[in-house]
DNA sequence: CAGATAGTAGACAGACCTGTCTACCTACTG
DNA sequence: CAGTAGGTAGACAGGTCTGTCTACTATCTG
């Protein structure tokens, strides 16, 4: 296939991944990026047009990871409703130790990308949309205005960024504590 | 005093607290304030030795300006623990319809200084140091392992992202009847 | 072997960004 | 009136960043 073990694309991908996600988007270069891809500049801008579009892969790229985490994770789960939404903050837990140890990638990349139309920012809000949506599903029985699946995901919300400024011991379980007695005040079973 | 009618001092920080905090820190380059300030770049070298004096400025006036927003309109509460925690939703809710229509500018700031060190960075951690420790008082008589404090804080935080990103319709009213709940839960009077 | 494919190294243009320097100006103060 | 404090305008040096270009190389495929 190529003459090395993965390709280029990949190589960039891993590295901007990293780079990006640790010392920030704007202030990692595209040098820092092929260095550390140990590619030529060349090739960056044969795989991709511009940084940006280099930025929105990264995104892309992490949404993906997260979802199909979340995925493995949480297949399976077949208890009730209360159940499934606690093993929603178990999941993310465990990837936030993994992942986050610097926060969510995408408040952080929405933060950085001040301006509403950079692409990278649609990518940030539509991942947040799809757990605000996927919380409220799972109480939707219990939840007729939607309340309550809006503060759960704020519970959540509150814990990345609280893990990332480390304001707060254990932020994700006491997030998860908090969804305990919100569930139970709201007779989700 | 001085030829103008306010300082150059005054409108060099009044340009960067608009600036810095709309279009991201990194993305706005000294050019941009002094022009927005209509000031000399000598005036803002001889008042900061360099830009990042200046971020470090802005983070320390924004939030002087945040807690003698809080201080006013927190002054006087004197209802019950309860209450007085409601109150710091509703005082959080009118300033982050004021000023914070892109977020708060502590996690914005922690998310675009990735470096630990950068002064900035210890600002906005002191800042939601402050923020958690007050809500921990508050509740201190009902909350022996401080879990409550920590809680309340954690939908601050959740309903202060997630009104940058606008992923639910009134974050701060849903916190706060998510914390209306835990209070009543908890037994706070 | 010939050609296609994927990649490398490094120079380079052009923009932009921070920080410095000089020379000049204006208003207040003693 | 002389001095001082605060400010202005703009040139400039040095660095960094993105994106382009050229010329070369290695590997696989027909």
């Amino acid at each position: 296939m190529s003459t090395t073990r993965t390709s280029a694309r990949e190589r960039l991908l891993d590295a901007a991944g990293e780079l990006f996600y640790r010392d920030g988007i704007r202030a990692v270069g595209i040098d820092a990026v092929i260095a550390r891809a140990g590619v030529a500049k060349m090739s960056l801008y044969k795989h991709f047009r511009s940084k940006d579009e280099l930025v929105v892969a990264y995104l892309e790229r992490r949404e993906q990871r997260w979802r199909e985490h979340f995925e493995t994770q949480a297949r399976g789960m077949t208890g009730t409703p209360a159940e499934r939404v606690l093993a929603v903050f178990d999941v993310l837990a465990r990837w936030t130790e993994r992942e986050n140890p610097r926060g969510c990638a995408f408040i952080n990349a929405y933060a950085e990308l001040a301006d509403a139309d950079h692409p990278g920012v649609a990518i940030a809000r539509a991942d947040k949309q799809w757990l605000r949506d996927h919380l409220a599903e799972l109480v939707a029985g219990s939840d007729p205005d939607g309340l309550l699946g809006s503060q759960l995901f704020l519970l959540l919300e509150g814990a990345l960024v609280t893990t990332a400024m480390d304001s707060v011991e254990d932020a994700m379980a006491a997030a998860r504590s908090a969804a305990e007695r919100l569930l139970d005040t709201a007779r989700v079973a």
